[in-house]
DNA sequence: GACTTATTCTATAGGTCGATAGATAGAATT
DNA sequence: AATTCTATCTATCGACCTATAGAATAAGTC
């Protein structure tokens, strides 16, 4: 049941070109740390979904956790950076919000199993590379509070609001999608409009719809 | 480093009065859960936090996939009636998607392990369990989906959102809470409070604040 | 004080899983 | 044609983990 997306690929011993095995490798690891979890998944899993011996995989990465820490890697490389990006430009704290949550969301397209592993597993990562990874984790956190304080202090959010919590807030509600998106038939688009409608300007009908100005 | 919250409690070999054992058990089995996962937890991991051999354990339950059932259906209990309850109330949609969200993060308080097994180990339970379980989560969420829905027709949200997204986003926003509230200094309240103002009024400024009259 | 019940123990079977070692065979390179 | 590289195989070891069987022990009850 776990091989529908990579498949069996090779029938024979030898079939690929060479030197281009290794990103299926890590795909394979990724959609099978994605349905069962780290240590709900065995090395013969991924053997199966790749169609080939369980010892094979060892060519690929040294442990069960290294291949763990592959695919966390790729599942937050990137984020910081257009995150960062976004927050610098000289733009309203509420269109960049939009953005953050919008680029936030973008990656479930195509690197959705690597982002779920890394959002559900990476408590599993030896303690070393749990830190290093963290520390983006965190640093991703402070770009989110940094706007929502900007806006506050333009006057364009609420006085008054926790930023933190929004941050958590804003961050449990993107992070989520990683677990429903493939469910759910909605493009990324129409996710990240709803949500940033959502967040700026709430449920609730507005009495006169005002765009702010900052001032 | 697990046994912190519950501690090796018992020194001897018989200290506890009779017939109050377990309720200890399964505290110990969904703190353990909690912090490493089904699969990652062992039941020696729940016998050492609870002082006892690993063997003794199945005086009280009879697999470890029970034992995850007893902790999740602790976890899920209460969601669905409660939510009832509330949605059926004669109160406008806002008041009671409130009144929702905070309901529906106060168990985070005394039972956070059980809800965070629940919400992050579900997937784990035997085929037959976890569909009798699923069935509840969906009903939960078309509560929140129902009283959305409603908010929209009497003109109390903003027409033309989409339910399901915005239910997947307060959920997600909720659910991620069992998370962190541990490691936040921040109480249930503040956090429900939060949460309904980014729901119902979003983050930007209103032109002139207006309880919205039922028509 | 004998009996019952609740709880924990010892000992171990049986299975699974990660990982290592060394062999093998096409493909690419020279 | 010889050599090197990439990729996979076979075979297996040792560790760990769940679960069972049956004995032992203490507390409460009659």
């Amino acid at each position: 049941m776990i091989g529908m997306t990579v498949a069996t690929l090779p029938t024979s011993r030898r079939s690929a070109s060479p030197r281009r095995r290794a990103p299926q490798i890590i795909e394979a690891t990724a959609m099978v740390f994605a349905e069962r979890g780290f240590h709900g998944a065995t090395t013969q899993d991924i053997a199966d979904v790749l169609g080939i011996r369980q010892a094979s995989l060892y060519y690929y990465f040294s442990s069960k956790e290294a291949a763990l820490e592959l695919v966390c890697l790729r599942g937050v490389e990137g984020f910081f950076e257009t995150g960062n990006a976004i927050a610098a430009r000289p733009e309203s704290a509420q269109k960049r919000l939009s953005l953050l949550i919008s680029s936030h969301l973008s990656p479930m397209l195509d690197r959705g199993n690597f982002v779920k592993v890394f959002l559900n597993e990476r408590q599993h990562l030896p303690a070393e590379s749990r830190r290093r990874i963290g520390r983006w984790s965190r640093g991703l956190e402070r770009i989110f509070e940094q706007v929502i304080e900007e806006g506050v202090a333009a006057g364009e959010f609420r006085a008054g609001l926790d930023a933190r919590l929004v941050t958590l807030a804003v961050l449990g509600m993107c992070n989520a999608a990683s677990s429903w998106y493939l469910k759910e038939n909605k493009g990324v688009p129409a996710i990240a409009a709803e949500f940033s409608n959502l967040v700026i300007d709430g449920l609730a009908i507005r009495p006169a719809k005002r765009r702010p100005s900052r001032r």
